[in-house]
DNA sequence: GCTCATACTTACATTCGTGTATGTACCTGG
DNA sequence: CCAGGTACATACACGAATGTAAGTATGAGC
């Protein structure tokens, strides 16, 4: 999802897609859609990924506007991540697709994924 | 979005995300969504893939029940590529996500994708 | 016999996403 | 003085995803 030159796309989707896509924002929205949750809450919140992975997610989100990252200067120190209203907005439109996904959940995993290359 | 084992899910979006992940396949469901489209078409309807990634991506949605070939056999030869039932209703999940991408598609094209990394 | 068209396949290269392991800064508490 | 907790940063590495370029098969048409 990082692109060195200003993106142009051929439709709303594929714009939607360059920035919820990758296998974590999704997940790390609906995390944060009930509040602002911190750094080690959100590692919590979001089962297998790395403290590395976490971070870069979060700053390219912050880039793209979608959550506000809120430092209290503490010590230990204390960070709190929470959605923007555009953020909010994406939060709304992904949410037919987390049903969608809900419903078929159990045809999705028996599919052969080993058998896709 | 190839895995070695079966596959599963914290929630549906995450199952979600497995299908149609990736940069092509929601622009591919999007171009099917019409009717059938032969395998030319679909190059000409999705700008910028090659014929490589084209045809790696069908097989994969074929593999996942999204869409059905159909061979002719004929010289030259044709295949039709339609939606299954399945990827209609992945199609119509998605479809809120296409209409927020239009609608902040400005706000999205100007995001300093570069900055992210 | 040569070219054209379609729908691929194959080989190879490259970039991207993700992951592990380790180090850093800061103050607190023992 | 040393360990502990939080929120990172940095170095390194692997495999997946994507891309480029070329080749294959078939029969039609010239």
């Amino acid at each position: 999802m990082k692109e060195t030159k200003k993106r142009t796309f051929t439709c709303g989707l594929d714009a939607a897609i360059a920035v919820m896509g990758g296998k974590w924002k999704g997940l790390i929205l609906f995390a944060l859609q009930d509040g602002p949750l911190r750094f080690g809450e959100l590692r919590r919140a979001v089962p297998g990924i790395s403290e590395r992975v976490l971070i870069l997610q979060l700053r390219e989100m912050e880039t793209t506007g979608l959550l506000h990252r809120e430092v209290y200067h503490q010590v230990p120190p204390k960070v709190e991540y929470s959605l923007t209203p555009f953020g909010h907005s994406l939060n709304t439109a992904m949410a037919p697709l987390g049903e969608w996904g809900e419903e078929h959940l159990e045809r999705i995993e028996t599919i052969p994924w080993d058998q896709t290359g």
